[in-house]
RNA sequence: UCCCCGGUAGCUCAAUUGGUAGAGCGAGCGGCUGUUAACCGCUAGGUUGCUGGUUCGAGUCCAGCCCGGGGAGCCA
């Protein structure tokens, strides 16, 4: 008997013996002597109903004690369906319990609403569910269509190190690896813990990103990228931040900021317009219950042009802007949230890519651009932003510094110790290239796929503050 | 970390000026029905987050702590 998927029962042809497995959603009795019984398995959207009637040796004995979450096997013919809301159902010829729900009064997953709050306590059931079975399809969809997006356009994949001992990657503050006895470390003679006796020999971290190390790829094969998982010590309660998190960060050599932003553009369509055929049955889910009009919105990102705008250029535009805002502007601060938000969501209405950050609010790798560009007021360096509507920044990017001396001057100005840096400047000092980058928070980018409001949502198992149960 | 809101049945929430703790959904049983967010009836289900305080009496008022949500900062 032929095993099916219920993604592809649902499309197979009336009058085909199979043998059907998955969990069960619901199960409806009727007097005229049958039960309906919704099957799903996670292949798709939509679950298959069973036709299970009452001359079926188990009926009594477990049919009717079948609950929500029990997992079944069963076997018959596909058939046209009698009843509005499925194109063809099966008629059961045999059902096997494999595994009974042990008390269905208290099984947490229940067939009703439940809050994502809650939902969030039972991660290890939550995927049983209409939303996070859809989730997890578009989670899976958007992270090999990435691969498909590079590899299409001969980007070679790099596995950068997700234990780094290098502490030069300054995005943030990190987890400690090590393998000391945390009652009782080791000490060196001045009563500090003693890092040389520790599993690496040195303090060792967990990467909050991996561009410094694709750098050096990129410096050898041009057109890189990593997808891993990236670790902040931050503790940041909020919608939009894990501790935990996903980022993509390709590297372009002989590229610079503009390659990098078109680069960008292209990726967020192409996977948005991949997503809506590729899970069209989820899709329509997360446009009818989760954000009414998503489907229309990825829409027009797809289909209109990024709007590009200096920061010199933005902050005259917020200044001007007859909305209060609570944060001041000025020409060398950071923007705001309230500040992205308005541009994106209620000035351009659109994704804007920010580029030309000034100098003093961005990371010493970032190129310095010459004097005067854009008409700045001051230093600027080659960052871009792309912010979207909902989320804000989803990804951060820019033109590295790739003249030694000018990346020494940073180093000092920021007073970093320039002996930590010495394999990222030998990649200066050895046939130096100009290059750019960028990363992408892999579970923004799934939020604003979907219109879930909190990270926590898309990611299977959320690690944040005081979370990390599962 | 800061600001605001919350914690009552398996889940979502009610409970008047402090006065015997209730509904819907889910679950069990029965009825009806090719059902599909099914429908109708009955039943079970509670240490009101924790600790202490005020009071004749606390779900309700006070203090501390724990947990959750939203916003801000940090960023992706």
């Amino acid at each position: 008997m032929q095993w099916l998927m219920v993604k592809d029962a649902l499309k197979a042809a009336p009058g085909t013996q199979v043998t059907l497995k998955g969990w069960v959603r619901t199960r409806r009795d009727s007097k005229a002597g049958l039960s309906f019984i919704q099957l799903h398995d996670g292949t798709c959207f939509d679950p298959i109903q069973i036709v299970a009637p009452s001359d079926l040796p188990n009926y009594e004995a477990e049919v009717l004690r079948l609950t929500t979450g029990c997992s079944i096997e069963a076997v018959g013919e596909l058939v046209e369906s009698r009843g509005k809301g499925q194109s063809v159902e099966l008629k059961a010829s045999a059902i096997k319990v494999v595994g009974w729900v042990e008390d269905p009064d208290t099984y947490p997953a229940s067939a009703k609403q439940h809050s994502f709050e809650y939902l969030r306590e039972i991660a290890h059931l939550r995927a049983r569910t209409n939303t996070f079975g859809a989730v997890a399809r578009v989670r899976h969809t958007l992270a090999t269509g990435i691969h498909r997006f590079f590899d299409d356009r001969e980007f070679y994949y790099v596995h950068t190190p997700i234990i780094t001992a290098s502490d030069c990657e300054g995005a943030g503050e990190m987890f400690r690896v090590s393998t000391l006895d945390a009652l009782n470390p080791a000490k060196t003679e001045d009563g500090q813990i003693d890092f040389n006796e520790d599993f690496f020999g040195r303090e060792a971290h967990l990467t909050v990103s991996g561009q410094l190390n694709v750098e050096t790829y990129c410096s050898a094969l041009s057109r890189v990228y990593t997808f891993g998982p990236t670790f902040r010590a931050e503790n940041s309660n909020t919608t939009r931040h894990l501790s935990e998190f996903w980022m993509i960060e390709p590297e372009i050599a002989f590229g610079d900021l503009a390659d990098v932003a078109v680069l960008a553009e292209s990726m967020l369509k192409t996977l948005l317009d991949e997503l809506l055929t590729r899970r069209a049955d989820d899709m329509a889910f997360f446009d009818e219950r989760i954000e009414p009009g998503l489907i229309d919105r990825l829409r027009h990102v797809i289909d209109t042009p990024f709007k590009m705008l200096p920061y010199t250029d933005a902050i005259k535009l917020l200044e001007s802007a007859k909305k209060k805002f609570e944060y001041p502007v000025k020409w060398g601060l950071d923007l705001q949230s309230e500040h992205e938000r308005y541009l994106t969501e209620e000035h351009f209405k659109q994704p804007v890519v920010l580029i030309n950050y000034p100098a003093q609010i961005k990371a010493f790798y970032m190129r310095m651009n010459d004097e005067g560009t854009d008409g700045a007021p001051g230093r600027t360096v080659a960052a871009m932003d792309v912010l979207v509507p909902g989320i804000g920044e989803i990804i951060g990017g820019s033109q590295r510094e790739e003249r030694l001396d000018v990346l020494d001057a940073r180093l000092a100005e920021m007073e970093l110790p320039i002996e930590n840096y010495w394999w990222y400047r030998d990649l200066r000092r050895y046939g130096t290239v100009p290059h750019a980058g960028y990363g992408l928070g892999f579970e923004r980018l799934i939020q604003f796929a979907t219109g879930m409001q909190n990270i926590r949502d898309v990611i299977p198992f959320p690690r944040a503050p005081r979370q990390a149960e599962f």
